[in-house]
DNA sequence: ATTAAATAGGACAAAATTGTCCGATATAAA
DNA sequence: TTTATATCGGACAATTTTGTCCTATTTAAT
């Protein structure tokens, strides 16, 4: 469904906003361990979500990333999905046709258009807040 | 959504579907013309449907693929892209986590599943008869 | 039998995605 | 001012996906 790369964007965010709510500004290194992920390319993942202002970035020593905590509601899941994937994902067609609508519409469009528009309701409903909310009691992971 | 290959193998099942509803056995190039798709990447998908007992295929002069008519209505959307792209795009978890499930779930597991089970209701129950309705009046189509 | 036309399948090539490495730059603290 | 510690960004490498080409094989028609 979402690139690899996303699928890294999304729970590197969640975990800087987990801990963006207790004041604490988490260095990629903390990041790549809690999420499980290759640092290198996490790093270029939080390049790419910085120049997007999706998440903060402090250069320096006592650097790192974080998210200020009046922004951790607004952003919703899907600003992370576009930023990285782009809108195919809710708004491509299934089959892969370039022109395909409901004028011209693959055979399958119907039934796509009712997914794709749930989940696009979902990504755009959903707000980190809500993600980081299951971490902080164990009762959600970002990991394994 | 789905993988290049899974795209192209879609379209032309549904269009060897198509014809062969009119007892016609259509050849690689007429489904590669037909769904607009590279013609050897296409004739390795079809080599894979055709080992997934998904499409016959007929080999020398006068050969080329089919489907039997009676299997038309019971061969699913599912079929297919199980065979191509496997299950992980309604099965797998939406962060990438390889052992995310309701004991141990990533922080949009819930919604995901609401989603992924939609889609797999969805692939499930659509046949490739009814793929091929619209396309025999116009209504629907497998290009552009 | 020979030939023409078709799929099967292996080897290869190109492009996209995923991932690494390292020097440049910025910042806090000593 | 120097040093230690971060991110930034460019270049590169590995892997996966997408796509091509060519030969072998099969089959119908001549």
């Amino acid at each position: 469904m979402f690139s690899k790369a996303c699928e890294y964007g999304i729970r590197a965010s969640t975990y800087i906003a987990s801990q963006s709510l207790r004041n604490r500004r988490v260095s990629l290194k903390e990041i790549a361990e809690e999420i499980d992920s290759p640092i290198a390319f996490t790093a270029k993942i939080l390049q790419q979500l910085s120049r997007n202002r999706i998440v903060d970035s402090v250069k320096g020593s006592a650097g790192g990333f974080q998210i200020e905590n009046k922004q951790i509601e607004k952003i919703k899941l899907s600003e992370i999905v576009y930023a990285i994937d782009g809108n195919e994902v809710s708004m491509g067609c299934g089959l892969g046709l370039k022109k395909c609508n409901s004028n011209k519409p693959c055979p399958v469009h119907d039934k796509f258009v009712k997914i794709r528009d749930e989940l696009k309701m979902m990504l755009e409903n959903t707000s980190l807040y809500e993600m980081t909310e299951g971490l902080e009691v164990g009762l959600t992971y970002l990991k394994r």
